[in-house]
DNA sequence: ACTAAATCGGATAAATTTATCTGATTAGAT
DNA sequence: ATCTAATCAGATAAATTTATCCGATTTAGT
């Protein structure tokens, strides 16, 4: 059971938030970052390829490669990593499912839920990953 | 692609919203609200059906049978019927997919997501569905 | 050159969620 | 009594998401 993101995105979110904690190496490899954060090899691997295209992360092939970010952490921002997954989707859906749901056509609970959306889309928009390395270093460690 | 809700759960507010708005029929049948909501009329039988259970509407079997509202909207809040259905781990779940995410052993963003997910419990806690019925009326008439 | 270890691409498998089907039971209306 | 139309229960099917597998390619080190 996911919360709002799917399990890609999470794993997505995850593992570029390790690779920001990680930036002294020069890359880490997907099997490096499975061990850690407990998600499978292959998988995260996958994830990873996919953000390349993105341009989120960039990647080394060949022995001893492996993903680092391709920017600085303070240019990429959580939003940047959910778009590039999930997509922004969830910020123009109805939360209750009616088709067209627009302040033309809102569903009953629009107005109440258009706040919350805001302020989740503004989270996430505001916060980059440089923001989070001392807390994803604590995390990790308690795993 | 659903926003933060499951399907089922999508279909149960949208469903309960339409009971309430539908308060002077004495019950009404899944095929309606199936024809009504556009949603299949196996699925939000079962998902009404599944209500009955949690005490949030009734039914009455056989001819002219079908689904009204339990107790008084004003009675029902929008976390009741999200609890029936999908449970409240969303409110308990880290958002990033984190094992054991608490004050302890917070994930990075524990702190900002906090912050919202209290915010979208008290919006689902505090609304109750009598409030809905207006906007319910008009969201159906315009489908 | 050769080997080992990594990403990459595409196919496949497993699990979960969503949707449908079938038949049984219930109850109102003629 | 019988017919019809509804819920109900359980099985099954379809679709989507999550996870794995396989083989090809790339690259560092010996």
């Amino acid at each position: 059971m996911t919360v709002i993101f799917s399990k890609k995105c999470e794993y997505g979110l995850q593992g570029v938030l390790y690779l920001a904690a990680h930036l002294e190496e020069k890359v880490t490899s997907s099997e490096d970052i499975s061990r850690a954060l407990g998600i499978p090899k292959e998988f995260i691997s996958k994830i990873l390829q996919s953000l390349t295209e993105s341009g989120i992360v960039e990647s080394k092939k060949g022995k001893n490669g492996g993903f680092i970010l391709a920017k600085a952490p303070s240019k990429i921002r959580l939003i940047d990593i959910v778009a590039a997954i999930d997509g922004l989707d969830i910020f123009n859906s109805c939360v209750i499912g009616f088709p067209e749901c627009s302040p033309d056509h809102p569903c009953p609970v629009h107005q109440q839920w258009g706040d919350l959306r805001t302020k989740a889309y503004s989270m996430l928009t505001e916060e980059t990953i440089d923001n989070f390395r001392d807390r994803t270093l604590s995390k990790i460690k308690a795993l």
